[in-house]
DNA sequence: GCATTTAATCATATTGACATGATAATAGCA
DNA sequence: TGCTATTATCATGTCAATATGATTAAATGC
């Protein structure tokens, strides 16, 4: 009900990539999918579009593979999310009425507003080395 | 991001029936639809599944249409929402992982799941005279 | 009984998410 | 130079969500 299957397998690969942020190598596809159980080709097309977003770095030919582009400390799961959700961002009302909006709200409205907005303070405050340590 | 195109339809109609509690008569399908602007017979198929799980009520006939089973004030928008979305109510983490369960939780599941639990505070304590009354 | 109004059901189309497989481009290395 | 490992891209397939249109069943009023 939350995020798609595609965000879903693109936070467990920057997890993953999160661990090996100290590596030298770059990380290929292939590792990723075994190593997580999720579809190569799938996945591989949902890198090409994290790197496209300066999300990842990509690196082709022997020794090639996916990095992140910064420390997993100074990445947020929302910037892996957003380029992913088509709908990040928006400020919908729940129902999706088109008459209501900040101006004119339905009465649920602000307690919406204050639930949805601790949604997005999740994703933006919470980073990929969260997704990392250990308790 | 968050409800479904038929799940956002449903709370509309249900939010419409709200403000006709007060009639005698059920409203028809078309006037919902119409009213709405949403496409009539999907609408119809949604409304018939929403009375098969005992949130609306059904008349057929002339004078027939749909009603809401109980006082809106009655009615959680979790119940008109739970039976359409498929893992309502499941407890996931977020990333879907498969290792990542109450019992052996990555490092952001807490916080995730302190989120995850006001979304369905605000889903069971808002009910469908919340969507309707001014403020 | 018959016509009308409505929900219920059936058949089908469209679209985008999810997925697979094959090929092209690039980089390293012998 | 040519071989190989890798990403990038292309073509295609599957399936569920969304949507449309037609038909059937039930209730009402004449």
């Amino acid at each position: 009900m939350f995020l798609s299957q595609t965000s879903r397998y693109a936070l467990q690969a920057a997890a993953f990539l999160a661990e090996r942020w100290a590596e030298e190598r770059p990380t290929p596809v292939g590792d990723i999918a075994a190593g997580l159980g999720v579809p190569r080709n799938y996945l591989s097309k949902i890198l090409h579009q994290l790197a496209r977003e300066r999300v990842l770095v990509s690196e082709r030919g022997p020794k090639g593979g996916f990095r992140l582009v910064a420390a997993p400390d100074e990445i947020a799961l929302a910037s892996v999310v957003g380029p992913l959700e088509p709908a990040y961002g928006e400020r919908h009302c729940l129902l999706g009425r088109p008459t209501c909006s900040d101006d004119d709200p339905c009465a649920a409205h602000d307690r919406w507003q204050s639930v949805s907005s601790e949604l997005t303070a999740f994703l933006e405050s919470t980073t990929l080395a969260d997704l990392v340590r250990g308790p």
